[in-house]
RNA sequence: GUGUCCAUAGUUCAGUUGGUUAGAACGCCAGGUUGUGGCCCUGGAGGUCGAGGGUUCAAGUCCCUCUGGACACCCCA
């Protein structure tokens, strides 16, 4: 993200249920069944986010970010929440990490949204996905289209799935993102978007390919990727993984040049993408490049007998003063027992406090990973395990 | 919202045609060694068998409902 110089944003984890319905749509599936929402104590229907983009562009307008500068890059990392039945690769508590660029309208900030989305999986060494991409029209040739759309499906309704006959109303160009071989089949020689562009959404599809090129990013042209988000304008995308069962989806993206006006703020084109941190992590657990680190302690000390625990506590407290990341046994326990926790935690030393060295102020300094010991003064021990 | 499968110790799982106090491995705790971990040996703790109801002399086992989970549809990140 700092390559491409966006910024971090935070949003908080719920909005104004309104907030959602009035930009992702009233008949989509996330508004229509997948939200939480709840009434909260002023019987304000507050939802949990199921997506950024809503409340990034809320954010934008209520704090006038768009004053500050004339376009706007962020990033976020965030939980999102979707009440559906899970399975591999879809969680209800799942988080999205995305970015938007609010306030240009020019292709090359869509062809930077794209790459930028594409390079973090080329930074995991991740190669083995697909970028499609489409254009969805604005309003003007996307209503024309639709036309030309329902009429042509108008004369297959009865052959297509009944999911397919509801949307012939409600949302057409869903039809052709349908699963159902026979509806494939069926829509095989539908009219698709890309044909049907107006002049200046034409020249905009057409550029975005060629700065796509000129970048460096390989994708394949789908006239039939349309979002689930009814604000998309333009460019539409998504980064598909062949190495994911069936929510293989890895990014979702594209152009947004309404929602910041039809949310009240001053009219602003925008791009973004949100990408799902847990499937990026499905694909690196496959390949075996999760390795999770546990810290471990410098230091477990250990108290020979209860008599010297009040002597531990306060070398702990020394240790962990001075920056040292140490531990000790808080349970009572035997020595042995010590020495057994020293070993589970990992701790890369141990040293043993009772009576003699309590008097003697030198203590032996065990390295757990050697076995070896050496003798040192207690007032040298910070050094010793700094200087290591 | 739909379908299929599943639910027994902290974990992974056994548990016979329904039949006494429900087992193993790993993990956990303690001891073997009264100043030293791992390996080994010995012992111990830990289970409302997901919940509720039903059938039966008897249910972890059979039936129903519910809850939760996995996968798929759908949808999407």
């Amino acid at each position: 993200m700092d390559i491409y110089n966006y910024k971090e944003i935070r949003t908080p984890v719920f909005e104004e249920t309104s907030l959602f319905s009035r930009s992702i749509g009233e008949l989509t599936d996330i508004v229509g069944k997948e939200m939480y929402s709840f009434t909260d104590r002023s019987g304000n229907s507050l939802t949990l986010k199921p997506e950024m983009t809503a409340a990034v562009t809320r954010s934008y307008i209520q704090h006038n970010l768009g004053e500050k500068q004339p376009l706007t890059k962020v990033y976020y990392i965030s939980p999102a929440f979707r009440q559906e039945r899970p399975q591999a690769g879809r969680l209800r508590q799942f988080h999205q990490f995305g970015a938007e660029a609010i306030g240009g309208p020019n292709p090359e900030i869509d062809a930077e949204i794209i790459s930028l989305s594409a390079a973090i999986y080329k930074n995991f060494d991740i190669t083995d996905f697909e970028i499609r991409i489409n254009s969805v029209g604005c309003q003007k040739c996307r209503d024309k289209y639709k036309t030309v759309l329902k009429s042509f499906l108008s004369t297959i309704a009865d052959k297509l799935s009944s999911d397919s006959q509801r949307r012939i109303d409600t949302n057409p160009i869903r039809v052709l993102d349908s699963k159902d071989e026979n509806d494939i089949k069926l829509t095989i020689d539908a009219p698709l978007m890309k044909d049907y562009l107006c002049g200046d959404c034409k020249i905009h599809f057409e550029k975005l390919q060629t700065l796509l090129h000129t970048a460096g990013v390989d994708f394949k042209v789908d006239g039939r990727i349309v979002r689930g988000l009814d604000y998309y304008t333009k460019t539409a995308f998504e980064i598909i993984s062949n190495e994911l069962g069936a929510q293989d989806a890895l990014t979702g993206g594209g152009r947004y040049d309404l929602l910041v006006s039809e949310l009240g703020g001053k009219p602003t084109p925008s791009v973004g993408f949100a990408a799902g941190m847990e499937r990026l992590l499905m694909v690196l657990q496959k390949r075996n490049k999760l390795n999770r680190t546990t810290p471990h302690p410098k230091l477990f000390i250990a108290a020979m007998d209860d008599k010297s625990r009040d002597r531990v506590f306060q070398e702990i407290f020394k240790l962990r003063n001075k920056g040292i990341s140490c531990d000790s046994d808080l349970l009572y326990r035997s020595l042995k027992a010590q020495m057994r926790e020293a070993d589970r935690q990992q701790a890369e030393y141990v040293i043993v406090i009772g009576e003699n060295e309590i008097k003697s102020n030198r203590v032996t300094i065990k390295a757990m990973q050697t076995g070896n010991q050496q003798e040192i003064s207690l007032d040298e021990l910070p050094d010793y395990l700094s200087g290591n």
